[in-house]
DNA sequence: GTTGTGACTCCAT
DNA sequence: CATGGAGCCACAA
């Protein structure tokens, strides 16, 4: 079997789980999704990211990439996503989503008083 | 096997 | 704020 097909599913399953009005970097869906770079979640979104909101993706500082600035900040803006004040740009420090680095059921709160 | 390219990010200048 | 370089990994030619 292949690892690639698998990281696939997992920056997919990844991204298919941000939800509306949030959005990820791709440094923080390789992060969640175990991929080796960031460059590689982009790849596999240009690739097989037609079944996913790939639009909650983007870079570091809260920019998408240039080939799809306008595109993407119109579903962004559609869905409600907070918006940095000038536009252009996504304000990460509202909109970024705060997810659980992997659902274990098994594993047990870190917080415990 | 080498090289260029890309939906990345960080750091220095 | 703009640029450049390094680190990074997969893929096509």
């Amino acid at each position: 079997m292949s690892g690639t097909d698998e990281l696939d599913q997992r920056v997919l399953a990844v991204v298919g789980r941000i939800p509306p009005g949030r959005v990820l970097s791709y440094g923080d869906v390789a992060a969640l999704a175990a991929a080796p770079t960031p460059r590689e979640v982009g790849q596999v979104l240009a690739r097989h990211g037609e079944g996913v909101p790939w639009w909650r993706v983007l870079h570091a500082d809260g920019t998408p990439p240039a080939h799809l600035r306008e595109r993407q900040l119109a579903l962004l803006r559609a869905e409600g996503t907070a918006m940095a004040p000038y536009g252009g740009a996504v304000d990460l420090a509202s909109a970024r989503w705060e997810a659980a680095p992997d659902p274990d059921p098994q594993q047990p709160s870190l917080f415990d008083p």
